[in-house]
DNA sequence: CGTAGACTTGACGCATGTCAAAGTGCGTGG
DNA sequence: CCACGCACTTTGACATGCGTCAAGTCTACG
């Protein structure tokens, strides 16, 4: 099982009692360069992990969400910039104090070690999307993720749930370009071409419903978020 | 300071004494959907780790070499398929016995954690590459890349040795092409272009030169690989 | 030598980028 | 409450980088 939201497999208990940090939409986290001494947990909202080229080129490595983890470096300086999609809440806790719960606490390491290793698969599915898929197979792959993560922010057990057709989009259609390796021109595009086959439906600016699910699983070759990987086998 | 070989900064000592398998050129390490028992660390030679869709579609991840650590997986199976690109040796060791290493010992979980990290700021690197830059600026970048781990495997200090520009590729340009998100085709046509611009010499099919380190690294928008991250200040 | 596999090169097409204009929703101030 | 303006998005026309397909070339190996 990839995640069930709130399960101590997924929780670590420095993070119970820290103190929280709230945000508003478009307000950073932390910089680019900034000292790496904090590491953060997201209790509710959306965040936005990037990294800017010295040309201004922009990639957003993830968008993490409840229960996410955020902060780690092999290096004293964090090499990306955090800022808030949505109103979120973070709590936060000393990478020194992390540590040593860590060395102390084996199931605590466990548990850190899972993360991290899901956070890697997370960074490996997005190189598959970038390395081999059509722009118009990104953004089907990238709304099963918004779905994906709104079922596990919901506790939904049940994949297959029209209680988790409506998807909200609270990032900018840039965000989206950046995240995806495009440009806003192309991602409204293939928006519209997503519509056009009657894969979704755009409500309006920030909200698009699934209207065909299968379909959308079979363009992004997805077939079961929760099994072991995500691309089908091979 | 990213690595110095053999150091125990980036080796755990569960590999010492570790039994070790060789690897033939094309031989396969472990296959994608086998059961994720064992972890290994590459003690000489080098792997290719992928990863292929349901369509035949395939994303090299990464090209382990000298002292780097495969088999990490949140899951009970590994979702990547390994195979040696040269002949190699690799260490293993069973998952169970790194985990127990971990939990009675702090300093390997802090050296495992970091190679973890490292490994994901690796996928980072490959991610903002595959979103933001032309296929000539990531030949560039890949050319840097393999110079950075030969400099890693001789233990060379110095950043700018000249012993260092000739570059070995091992891998065909399919494989290249794969690792990039390019055709073999486009790859060919880079190497041609960065031929023409002085910036490398093909020496033969699986050997260049680098010519002008300077422009290459313009080029790539890296200027120190050991630096705590590679691409140039925003 | 001769053949096979890998690489290179060329001609062409298409997906995506670029540039520009029009549409949409939303907050602000009259 | 309405109207204006601004930021974001959508759409259109056109450009281009990379992919596709198909010859050619090289090299290793029999």
């Amino acid at each position: 099982m990839r995640n069930s939201s709130g399960s101590h497999d997924l929780f670590l208990d420095v993070f119970t009692e820290a103190p929280v940090i709230k945000l508003e939409p478009g307000e950073v986290l932390l910089h680019a360069g900034g000292r790496a001494d904090r590491v953060f947990n997201i209790v509710s909202g959306m965040l936005m992990v990037s990294r800017t080229g010295g040309d201004g080129r922009r990639q957003i490595l993830s968008f993490p969400v409840q229960n996410h983890f955020v902060g780690l470096t092999s290096t004293e300086d964090y090499f990306f910039t955090v800022e808030a999609v949505k109103a979120s809440t973070v709590a936060f806790c000393s990478r020194n104090v992390l540590m040593e719960r860590l060395a102390a606490d084996p199931e605590a390491e466990r548990t850190y070690l899972n993360m991290l290793t899901r956070v890697l698969e997370d960074a490996y599915d997005l190189v598959y999307s970038l390395g081999q898929r059509t722009a118009f197979e990104r953004l089907a792959v990238f709304i099963l993720y918004l779905r994906h993560w709104y079922r596990q922010s919901a506790n939904i057990k049940n994949d297959d749930s029209t209680a988790l057709n409506k998807i909200e989009l609270p990032m900018s259609r840039e965000d989206i370009a950046d995240f995806l390796g495009l440009k806003k021109e192309t991602v409204s595009r293939s928006f519209r071409q997503l519509e056009d086959q009657g894969l979704i439906l755009r409500d309006d600016r920030n909200n698009v419903s699934i209207e065909n699910l299968p379909a959308l699983r079979e363009l992004a070759g997805i077939w079961d978020f929760a099994s072991p990987r995500h691309l089908s086998a091979d």
